[in-house]
DNA sequence: TTGACACATACCCATATAGGAATGTATCCT
DNA sequence: AGGATACATTCCTATATGGGTATGTGTCAA
């Protein structure tokens, strides 16, 4: 098997550093393709594929406007990933920081059974 | 080019399910490759090699004991991927489908000029 | 109608997969 | 020493990708 596609969810599509600033400009407001294309300094058909990869798992929508297409940030499909991700966070605050030094005391207490 | 190596960064290992999974399981504590391919139900070569993926993304750590080798989950490796998405959290929270609602009303007001 | 413009799609190609199967390496037991 | 156990690595193959280039499609202007 090969690696699952870029359009199978939101974390393959987003696994692009390309798509991800897409997404971060798009974040500003909609914007044409030839904006993004300008502001990546990537080729106009690179960009459109990436908007296309960006539809299909349904991070962007789009909107015409005489011969623009205007495509726009659709946020909430990125809620797994905040989700999932979210679970983790508890390992890296402040808070687990102090508990991770507690535990590592602990564990020197264990080792050299003669306390002080 | 190609599409970016898995190795790349969190981002691009993470994009595989089988990793994900990987990761959920660690988070329960310590576990060896052997315990890893009983609960995933995948073969020990694959998985060993997802593992060694994560290894070179530093989402894991291994240890030696024995003839068995301990993984274990390294949590904070997730962090940028945390604070990527974290940026748009508020595009799904509560408060913001109310503000959406006010700006659809603002929006529709406008259209109609002759208010009431 | 003709041309310019904005964008999408088709094609080409080198490359890195993920899983399967076979083999290598280190550790433990007897 | 010899075998078993626990993992890692190597080879294989089909497949999807991202960028480049060329071309198709729809819209506006004159």
């Amino acid at each position: 098997m090969a690696r699952a596609a870029t359009t199978t969810d939101a974390f393959n599509a987003v696994a692009e550093p390309r798509r991800r600033q897409i997404i971060d400009l798009l974040a500003g407001g909609e914007r044409a393709v030839g904006d993004l294309v300008r502001e990546l300094g990537l080729g106009q058909p690179q960009v459109s594929k990436h908007l296309r990869v960006l539809r299909e798992v349904e991070l962007v929508t789009v909107r015409d406007q005489g011969r623009q297409r205007l495509y726009r940030l659709n946020g909430p499909a990125l809620k797994p990933i905040h989700d999932w991700v979210k679970g983790y966070e508890v390992l890296w605050s402040e808070r687990f920081e102090l508990l991770d030094d507690v535990l590592e005391d602990l564990k020197k207490e264990q080792g050299d059974g003669s306390g002080d």
